[in-house]
DNA sequence: TTGTGTTTATGGTCAA
DNA sequence: TTGACCATAAACACAA
């Protein structure tokens, strides 16, 4: 693999590689670090912060003195994180932001030809991208299609769903598919769930996400220079937006009871494996993928017999399983990767699907464009929590909210002058995408002014204002927004524990 | 031809 | 220092 980024040859080279991002090809601002600052962590991280819009610079709400380093003291910088370079062929929101972002060039911040031709021996690259979101794959795969309005999408939507959320996607880089084909193969927590059972070896399938498989530990926010520049920015963990308040529990799995599908499952990949069935998820019937999947769809969707779904029928290989053993998972409830994998075991397994209405073709990525009746589904069936990346175009509605965020009374409506649409780049996140929202008329021009109040956006601070031992689950409000979705209540943790992806950070 | 799915290889980061 | 793990790149096969 080539590398991106030379060494830091200026100054203070120790310095960042202690406190800055590592992922030198992911992030733009280390040259700027190396020119600006001294061999300092947080001064480090402070001329990074700069970078960020200058509207975020604005939001900067509340900082959190538990992590004074992690934070910039201050930023008064007005340029733009993303903003210094216009990618060619992205695509801003509208002509204004291009504008700005033509403004706002200084010098090169993308990863692209420029940077790497500065290096000797560098291999080219011919694209140019945005520092990558501070979630893992895994965690924005599984939260597209979470929030998917039957959590289940095809390659070509999930490719579409995540560069619609997160710019790091747009422009002209697009080895990012190829990890998020990877993902999806690897991680089998990702279910393939066949178009066309007839045909098992089919392309354009759905793939889903099943929960208890799903890593827990990858669903945080990732330490990287974005999530550090401003932690209010981003939620700590997507989890409670990917498992939507189903409880996945790191004991051992209670025996199964009698299964809920009409069909035989075909997810066992190793028909006899004693020691991996201790760890194998849970099949029983409130965590089943088949039953979570079934639980979650809202009304609104197709009624797809999920009973028919099946695991793909692909052979994993048993290195890259990239299963639930997480580095630091103190909680994670996926099972270990598996260790045995017999080919035969899963070839000619193929999972049983009732074909939707419209979805017979494949979809192509470039001319992608929703179903009819699936845009319908999406405009009335979206799940009612809001993604809580700094892209997020509104609140999760069902979201306790302190005083100051609440909307006449409601549960974190917007406030005036709307929710900051921010992105990467100067511009809010235009309005263009899961639309039908019942925020969104109350959004001025779908714009969110820069000098917007501070606003906490992400989760997290939000939980701040959640009485003690009380999940965001525990307080889930159906609102009238809403009214089409109900979580299921046996999912809501009325008086349960705490979901334990809240540690005190 | 393009898109999809799988697999392999390798670099970077982090914790032990 | 080493191993685990994630991200990235790329090759390959095959279906659409």
């Amino acid at each position: 693999m080539t590398k991106h980024w030379p060494e830091p040859t200026i100054s203070a080279p120790a310095a960042l590689s202690h406190c800055g991002e590592h992922h030198g090809h992911h992030l733009d601002f280390h040259r700027d670090a190396q020119h600006s600052c001294p061999p300092h962590c947080g001064v480090a991280r402070s001329s990074a912060a700069q970078h960020w819009p200058h509207h975020l610079a604005h939001m900067v709400p509340q900082q959190r003195l538990e992590k004074p380093t992690a934070r910039p003291n201050h930023i008064t910088s007005t340029t733009g994180f993303m903003d210094k370079t216009a990618p060619p062929g992205s695509d801003y929101p509208n002509q204004q932001d291009a504008n700005f972002k033509q403004e706002t060039i200084s010098q090169g911040t993308w990863n692209g030809d420029r940077e790497k031709s500065s290096t000797s021996g560098a291999k080219k690259k011919n694209y140019q991208r945005y520092p990558k979101p501070p979630y893992s794959y895994l965690a924005m795969i599984s939260m597209v299609i979470q929030r998917s309005p039957e959590k289940k999408l095809t390659l070509s939507e999930i490719l579409k769903e995540i560069s619609t959320l997160f710019p790091f996607f747009k422009g002209n880089y697009k080895g990012w598919r190829d990890s998020v084909r990877h993902n999806l193969s690897s991680y089998d927590c990702f279910l393939k769930v066949l178009k066309d059972p007839g045909k098992p070896q089919g392309k354009g399938n759905f793939w889903a996400v099943e929960l208890s498989r799903v890593p827990l530990e990858l669903l945080k926010r990732q330490n990287t220079a974005v999530s550090r520049q401003d932690e209010t920015i981003f939620a700590q963990d997507l989890a409670p937006y990917i498992l939507q308040g189903h409880k996945v529990e790191s004991e051992p799995p209670a025996p199964p009871p009698p299964p809920v599908t009409h069909l035989p499952i075909v997810r066992s990949r190793n028909p006899s494996p004693p020691q991996e069935d201790l760890f194998r998820p849970k099949l029983d019937s409130s965590f089943a993928i088949d039953s979570l999947l079934h639980s979650l769809r809202p009304p609104s969707a197709s009624d797809v017999d999920v009973s028919c779904w099946g695991r793909g029928e692909r052979p994993r290989s048993p290195r890259p399983c990239y299963t639930s053993t997480a580095r630091s998972a103190s909680a994670s409830s996926a099972s270990p990767a598996s260790t045995s994998s017999s080919d035969e075991d899963w070839k000619g397994m193929s999972g049983k699907r009732v074909p939707l209405d419209g979805e017979a073709g494949s979809d192509g990525y470039e001319d992608y464009r929703p179903p009819l009746h699936k845009s319908a589904r999406r405009d009335t069936s979206a799940p009612p929590w809001e993604l809580p990346t700094s892209y997020a175009k509104y609140a999760p509605p069902n979201a306790v909210a302190p005083p100051s965020m609440r909307f006449n009374g409601g549960p974190l409506m917007p406030l005036h002058g709307g929710l900051p649409l921010y992105g990467y780049g100067s511009s809010p996140v235009a309005p263009g995408h899961f639309l039908g929202h019942a925020y969104w008329p109350l959004l001025p021009n779908g714009r969110v002014s820069a000098q917007t109040a501070p606003l906490l956006m992400d989760l997290d601070n939000m939980l701040q204002s959640v009485p003690p031992n009380k999940s965001v689950f525990d307080v889930l409000v159906p609102t009238n927004q809403n009214s089409h979705y109900q979580p299921p209540s046996q999912y809501t943790l009325q008086s349960g524990p705490h979901l334990n992806r809240y540690p005190q950070y």
